[in-house]
DNA sequence: TTGACATATGAACAATTGTTCATGTGTTTG
DNA sequence: CAAACACATGAACAATTGTTCATATGTCAA
């Protein structure tokens, strides 16, 4: 039952340590969250989107970057469903997928600003 | 007043967006923070220590990595104020500096539960 | 159909990152 | 003091990442 184990001075601390830390499925999926936002280029596309709806080449200069660097960030984005987008003719409109991501950065706004 | 931009399509939105993206400075804290969170190494230290105190071995164990790895992590924590520690002895003990930490990260196991 | 436009994507490159290994620092014990 | 221990840190290396550039896709208008 035991995996090989460094020395461990509390076992008991160590035990329930382990016993919270979520299966490696859960830790991506979350680490995948956190990586995405750590990315200043994302990061701006996020709390752009946060006011309203904006196509790629209106978030290109919010952000100061490429259509093409941002068309990247956006598919990370997207694979992740952290925006949606949706099509109306040549223009490619992209908004939140929902406002969980936003009280995120919000949260974190307010950590860092003590 | 304006930058030189690209092709824009929504004014007044790109505007808007670009009125409420903070400054470099605090997108750099913000990232910062994500950054941290981002490593599934650092993410296990940091919910390992939600539940309690621990020193660098202990800690190791939890994370099935080396002393040394576990160090290097700790430190960036401790430079971003996610960590505190106390020496008692050769043993160095580290927790959260707070709680704002575990609540970010609460939700967002919320968020990809869904 | 052809051209123009908005966006997407693949390849390539520099920059950043996390680990390992070796060594250094600080503390206790003999 | 010296040895053992817990931890910290520097250098180096492989792996990952974000951008740029070139090109592809999809849509509309002429």
């Amino acid at each position: 039952m035991d995996v090989c184990q460094e020395k461990i001075i509390h076992h008991e601390s160590v035990q329930k340590a382990r016993n919270n830390i979520p299966d490696m499925d859960a830790l991506h999926s979350i680490t995948g969250i956190f990586k995405a936002l750590s990315d200043p280029s994302r990061l701006k596309i996020v709390i752009a989107l946060a006011k309203c709806e904006l196509c790629v080449c209106d978030l290109a200069a919010v952000c100061g970057s490429s259509d093409s660097a941002v068309s990247h960030q956006l598919r990370i984005l997207r694979n992740l469903k952290i925006v949606r987008y949706r099509r109306e003719g040549k223009v490619v409109y992209y908004r939140l997928d929902d406002h969980h991501v936003s009280t995120l950065i919000n949260q974190t706004l307010e950590h860092v600003k003590e």
